[in-house]
DNA sequence: AACCTGATGTGACAAATGTCATATTACTGT
DNA sequence: ACAGTAATATGACATTTGTCACATCAGGTT
């Protein structure tokens, strides 16, 4: 199996080569420590599957796998990383990683890439552990873009627990009436028409 | 490596053993063909990995998987299974399986079980590619104990897209009239008192 | 002081919503 | 043929909702 090392490590980096080399059927095509060089080694050796840190300087190994996976989708990666870090998790699944595992687990590596070549993908213990709870909380919502105030929020929160307006309104200290303006408001912004809508939106963009 | 495979179709495990002990260090400690049989099994041979088909007559692989882990958090359960069955995916990920691939994948299996041995969790490509949609879904919500009917709950679903009773109406060529008096009971069976809680409930529960 | 602005409130109004009693129709089982 | 029932519809009604124009008031700014 012909794989491509890279890592802004160099000591790793070799560790590694010599880790896997020692298997006896692995080959170390090249190595790189970075992401530029990441996408111009994979190009120069296509190798079987590319071993990548997830953290570099410069362009990141994601952003290297993004660009090297659109461009061949044939390509197998397999991310390393020092830490289970919580947010980049999700992102090596969606632009198709075949995996994710950490630096710690030396005698792992070289069965994940055997797996990895032989078409599945591979995650390590407390990455997979992770996984239903991040997947189950959306990327924070940026109100930015709407210029939706503090109490405007609060409002649709209540909205979207299913509150009549003067329920809202005695939960607010506010009239009922400037409850209803507030949504009148917020719907417009939105640009939404009623408050299950409000609703919606709600569950579908923010929580 | 010790395992034991478990397999319904008895072709099938014959084949697993003559294909994996053919690696030279892989050995099958034990076969069997039920749930019930995985749990004696593991307790009786303690395997590095047990290996086990999902889909099986009697207790399924994964209620035996259930036992053996929460007997045995310790244990590494690979899962096989003919088709990607969205179903089980999450289940096997919750109850702390190492994996789960596909039986057509012969070559893939022996790595996989190293990388499973080695701590790593593996899942076939198929399967994996899935993840993403899965866990945005809840469980299959029971309506079952409510008595909603099929078009009821085809017009939960529409006043959870934010539609209006007129829109609903005419998307399914009944009278307003009638939507709302479906709605009015879909709301007294559920406990709830109009729309809005009504989609806080579809989102909350079922979507 | 005169002015502005933002938060809050009111009243009027139209539209949408939810409830209920009561048809109408079609299909079912006997 | 008859009673029963499920699906659909209608009309009347009270309530809630959303919109809008217009107050009121408290801070700040100039």
């Amino acid at each position: 199996m012909n794989i491509v090392v890279v890592d802004d490590d160099k000591l790793v980096a070799l560790s590694l080569k010599t880790i896997l080399e020692s298997t006896g059927h692995i080959s170390v095509m090249a190595m790189g420590s970075s992401g530029s060089e990441a996408i111009a080694l994979y190009n120069e050796h296509k190798p079987d599957v590319m071993l990548m840190d997830i953290r570099m300087d410069g362009m990141t190994g994601l952003e290297a796998g993004e660009q090297i996976i659109s461009a061949n989708p044939e390509a197998k990666i397999l991310y390393l990383t020092t830490f289970s870090d919580d947010e980049y998790i999700v992102k090596a699944l969606t632009i198709g990683a075949k995996g994710y595992i950490l630096k710690q687990d030396f005698e792992g590596i070289a069965p994940a890439l055997e797996a990895v070549m032989n078409g599945q993908s591979v995650f390590g213990e407390k990455v997979i552990s992770k996984l239903p709870v991040i997947m189950n909380s959306k990327p924070e919502f940026d109100y930015g873009k709407y210029d939706i105030s503090e109490k405007e929020q609060e409002i649709i929160t209540l909205v979207s627990e299913g509150l009549s307006n003067k329920e809202i309104a005695s939960e607010l200290f506010l009239s009922e009436g400037t409850v209803r303006n507030y949504i009148s408001g917020v719907l417009e912004k939105l640009e939404l028409r009623d408050r299950t809508q409000l609703a919606v939106f709600y569950y579908t963009n923010i929580k």
